[in-house]
DNA sequence: TCTACAATCGAATCCAAGTTCGGTTGTTGG
DNA sequence: CCAACAACCGAACTTGGATTCGATTGTAGA
């Protein structure tokens, strides 16, 4: 390594954290690298020092948003409890992940899109390949993270602890619930995001109770 | 009026139409007039013979689906049932208009941003006044729309019909599960929009039931 | 039939935003 | 102390996209 002057060493993470907060304030195409810059106060060329480019960096947000979540969330899956228990254990999990971070989690559920469309334009595509492995296999966390949800879910119905529920409609409209807390919460507001969490707990638990 | 050949006769709500479904699949920065303009065979040139800008295209399309959205849902709404099953036709109304016109129902969750920032840029802002009116108006009846569920849950609870829970959180609880629908549920999947609505319904109700 | 005008388009304008490039500056390991 | 290189910046390039403008074409009503 070299040149960290004590201050104005930044770094991906920095980066990244930023990127999240404008992102999640702009959106991603009313996003500008500038924009972004600003935020660590960098210029929009210094971050091509530390990402390829623009979809690569909303990319790196999106991975480390799900990866962060999903390790809260397995280590509550992998617990040997009662689903009813396990399931209250996810749902605190997730909604604390949002709320502990509303950016990033708005941004992994709001620019989406911006990813997917990354193919169509940009037609030299000179990172393209390892763009779509990567794209690819961040779709196929939040598959995997939406799937602990459903599991927990139809374990508990199986296990004649939940009511008789379709356990896919169920499962997205409580992700539905716990994404849209990041569309309205605020630090500061009437509750913290761990009493949003109880209420949410206490909500769905009720719903699945026979 | 004048000028309509029987084969391009195109009119304002074929443009929203068209736009709504194009904004659902891009996302409004990075959909282009030219884009909307193709989906309805015209140039992008003609589109500002219809609507002043792009901004304003945008803010038509949400009056056009929240005015959509309170119409159906105030009918419920005035009815004079007990809560429980005015609440029931309400989560019905919404989650049907939404998988009935996904494209409006998701511009109405996913670019309120765009509409947001508007005001940020375009300095000049010939329109702005006017914009910022209606854009003013337009979160005047989200609000309103909000209130509506909001207002039965609590007269609800207060009948002792409902369980005692946290009406302004459950309330954005549900409606962030029915504008999530929006974003998964597709036309011949396993299940109709009035199918998911009932599986809905039958889910909040077992929430409140005391 | 004439006239005004709604509806449309092609071409030109304008600008912002992503990206590239070459050069500068410290830091660090040897 | 020195070479290598990480971190950074200013300026320039490029391109796509919103918007404007003038011209054209049918249609509807007088």
């Amino acid at each position: 390594m070299a040149r960290k002057p004590a201050d104005q060493s930044v770094d991906r993470q920095d980066i990244l954290w930023a990127a999240a907060e404008v992102l999640h304030r702009n959106g991603y195409e009313a996003t500008t690298m500038k924009d972004i810059a600003a935020q660590v106060n960098l210029t929009a060329a210094s971050l091509y020092h530390h990402f390829k480019n623009k979809d690569f960096l909303l990319l790196n947000v999106l991975e480390v948003g799900i990866d962060y979540t999903i390790a809260k969330l397995e280590a509550v899956a992998a617990a040997d409890m009662a689903n009813a228990e396990k399931l209250a254990g996810m749902i605190r999990s997730h909604v604390v992940s949002v709320t502990g971070n509303v950016a990033v989690g708005a941004a992994m559920v709001f620019e989406i899109r911006a990813v997917l469309n990354v193919s169509s334009k940009n037609g030299d595509a000179k990172f393209m390949n390892e763009f779509v492995a990567r794209r690819n296999l961040f779709f196929t966390r939040r598959d995997y993270f939406e799937g602990l949800f459903r599991g927990v879910l139809r374990a508990g119905i199986d296990a004649g602890e939940f009511r008789q529920v379709d356990a896919d409609i169920v499962t997205k409209a409580m992700l539905g619930a716990h994404n849209w807390v990041g569309v309205w919460w605020r630090d500061g507001g009437r509750l913290s995001g761990e009493e949003v969490a109880d209420v949410l707990v206490d909500t769905w638990l009720a719903a699945l109770r026979r």
